[in-house]
DNA sequence: ATCCTTGCAAAGCATTTGCAGTCAC
DNA sequence: GTGACTGCAAATGCTTTGCAAGGAT
């Protein structure tokens, strides 16, 4: 969709703007693949993947664009007690259930209400609230099945 | 507390037992160390303050001791986008606020009702839940002071 | 023209691993 | 006595950094 391509330029050129910082190619791809998945890669696999568009990109790039991206708001980091980073290119209010088999990180729907951050956040005393975090661990169907 | 020390001892001694595991000094010290903390020590702030009990210790055998625990189910491991862990020696359910300047994790009372946990796997197909982490991120009392 | 960004290679750092000696059961 | 655990040191693997060349504004 070129429509949506453009949205999706604009939307990073202005992020980027605003915290003073350029536009280049490598950050385009890097965010035109993190919006357009759901499978929350790892750096890595963001590499790869990017390679096929940008064959000259380095990991290292990969990794400052994401860096850039986490900074700007365009991407969240998410890190797991196996030592792996994934990263999500939603940025609207959702939830995660991860697969302690197989790693896989899925999306749900949703996101706590005003009202339930408030509750949560009183009992923290003087606390500001930025944002949160809330994850299921488990097994996933596939893997629930497969045992 | 003698008393409760001998209970910790019992703890552990049992859910070693009951995955085929041995009792250690280095495992007794990590645990005692973690259970009787709030501060959500890294691996390497449990080695040095075990150390301090068990001076022959070594930092890999506290990764090992912790990795234990956490399999045990007497510990839970978080992870951080900066890239540290911590352990966390509590069992019972609770949530925690991390602070992004300075990095301390709190512990926020209570947990998540069966209710709303249910709601949250409805909506992911087939997903069977284990545990869950939910966590505040933001600026704590100290940091929102100081700047 | 300025100075931010890239790509490369080297460095960093937390964590893990191999192995011989030691210890728990 | 047997197999698991420890301590040491080396290795691993992800991520970051320094720097010269290139690119965006």
């Amino acid at each position: 969709m070129q429509a949506q391509e453009i949205g999706h330029e604009q939307v990073l050129r202005s992020a980027l703007e605003a915290s003073g910082q350029r536009f280049t190619e490598q950050r385009a791809a890097v965010y035109r693949y993190l919006s357009s998945t759901d499978v929350h890669p790892t750096a890595d696999e963001v590499f790869l993947t990017v390679r096929t568009d940008l064959p000259g990109i380095s990991l290292a790039t990969v990794y400052k664009s994401l860096e850039t991206l986490v900074g700007c708001g365009l991407a969240v980091k998410l890190t797991y007690s196996d030592g792996s980073a994934r990263y999500d290119g939603r940025t609207d209010p959702h939830h995660h259930a991860r697969c302690t088999t197989c790693g896989i990180v899925m999306d749900i729907e949703g996101g706590l209400s005003p009202e339930q951050v408030e509750a949560l956040r009183t009992r923290a005393d003087g606390f500001r609230v930025m944002g949160y975090r809330l994850e299921l661990s488990g097994v996933c169907a596939g893997c629930a099945e497969a045992a």
